[in-house]
This record gives C-alpha cells, sequence and structure tokens, in this order.
DNA sequence: CGAACACATCGACGAATGTCAATATGAAAT
DNA sequence: ATTTCATATTGACATTCGTCGATGTGTTCG
C-alpha cells in the first residue's frame, strides 16, 4: 500500500523558513499527497463545513459515486495521514477530523488559521 | 504529461465552506498535486524564505541531486499549476514565485496568510 | 448457532508518476 | 556559420495510484 504514515501533528518547519531538508519535504509531501485526490478532498470538505463533525461511512459510495472498496481506501489514506480519525460505532464506521491536522498542514504551507489570526480579537468570523 | 493546467490565482471556496463539488475538488487536487513531491516542495521552501525570490534552473540538479531533465519536468510541473513564473535570461532560465499563488493554496485548504491576518481586518483577497 | 449487514483486504487492471539517457531546441560566443 | 552551453522534449522503465469485483473479518440480530 506505501502509505508513509504520519505520526506528529506539525510536522515540518514551515515553508517560510528557509529550504526543506529531504526529510522534512518527503514528510509534508506525503500529508499533501492524502489531501491531493479529488475523493479525498471532498471528504475532507464534509468535515471542515462546521455542519457534520463527523460522517457515517456508510453513506459515502451514495455521496460520492465511488464503491464501498474505494471509499474504505481513501479513508484509510486520509487516516494513515493523520487527516482523519476513526470511531467504530456498532457496525458503522464514524470519521472525523483529526483535531489540529489541516492547521498544521496550512502551518506548514506558511498559513496561518483563521482562528488563530484572530486570537488577537476581531472576530467576524461565523458560519 | 496529464498536467491539468491551472489559470484562475482563486481556485475554489475555502474547504471551511462546505462540502467541494467535483469541479473544485478537481481543481484543488491538481494544486495540491503540484505540491505534493518532495522535489518540488524545496523547490518552492527555496523560494518562500524570502531570501531568493527567484532560482536558476541551472544551480538546481546539483543543489536537489537529480538530473538535469528531472528538474526540467518538476519546474514544468510547478509552472503549469500556475505556482511558479518562468523568464528566460540569456541562456538560462530563472524561475520566481507566481504572486498570490501560494497565498491561494492555502487559504483554499482554510488557511490565511500571515500578512493578511497582520493586515488588521481586510480580508485582501481578489482575482 | 446462522443469517444479514458494514467495512476492510486482496487481486487485478489501466493510467499516471518520477526518473534518467539520448536527443532536440534555442541562445550566446567564437 | 560553427561551436558551445543551458534547457526542453522524447522514449523507456519501474513504481505508484485509483478503481472495482471478489472475498475476508467482524458486528448485530433472530
Amino acid at each position: 500500500m506505501a502509505v508513509t504514515k504520519v505520526t506528529e501533528i506539525l510536522c515540518c518547519p514551515p515553508l517560510g523558513e528557509g529550504p526543506l531538508d529531504e526529510d522534512d519535504a518527503a514528510e509534508l509531501a506525503a500529508r499533501l499527497k492524502a489531501l491531493a485526490d479529488p475523493i479525498r478532498l471532498r471528504l475532507v470538505s464534509m468535515l471542515t463545513g462546521g455542519e457534520r463533525t463527523e460522517i457515517c461511512a456508510c453513506d459515502l459510495p451514495e455521496l460520492l459515486g465511488r464503491s464501498q472498496p474505494t471509499i474504505s481506501h481513501h479513508l484509510k489514506q486520509l487516516v494513515d495521514a493523520g487527516l482523519l480519525d476513526r470511531e467504530q460505532r456498532g457496525k458503522w464506521a464514524w470519521f472525523s477530523l483529526r483535531p489540529g491536522a489541516m492547521d498544521a498542514v496550512v502551518s506548514a504551507l506558511g498559513g496561518v488559521t483563521p482562528e488563530a489570526a484572530d486570537n488577537g480579537r476581531s472576530p467576524a468570523q461565523s458560519v
């Protein structure tokens, strides 16, 4: 399967801090690779909206138009990359965003999360 | 070579704004795919540090430990994805960050650039 | 128990990717 | 014009990826 497991929440120094070395680049690349697929992006985007904090695997084949094994494959990629958490509930598997994981990617790319940016003050963010 | 060209600076609604549709997801995925490679990440990170604003292709095979055709291939990917600009100067090719391109990726992932965050409040968004 | 359901894994397939040697293109210098 | 140098393109190769059907694993219910 060859999916590089990513365990640390914050993987690399931000891009803004000079050239990455080989190891940091490989680690960031692994995370970005996990995100760089349309199905997986749509999966993640279902959880970043704030409306849903978790999603049942049972709904995904229909929602995403892919077979059950394909969905399972993509979910595994995201879990292995540390982006999603998996919880078994009865016979169903529920997936949620791993806290801080997306923030880590954003900040590795030199960005900052809106909440962190607002931490000084001025809310002005809802949804 | 099957690299989806990305022309718009801001490609998709941010992940925080609910599920992406198929087209938006494909476009974001194309950009992330361009970034999701160790060599290309190291390339970009050479330009995001602030020390260098541009880099000559002639130095890269040695700096990155890859053959000249391989480097050329990766540079093309980044240019096609809209992340780098290319300028021919004499017989050398110089590459620089396309302004706003990384910001667009970060904000599509739900983040915000530090400068924009510092800017007080104006979202600073356009085209 | 056994049947039914949800999900994961396996095996296979075509397509895409990263890589380099060889070659082509294009721009300066002689 | 010829040569030289920097870069792009081509062709080939092994590897990885996305996908699905078939099958395995584990849970619930009768």
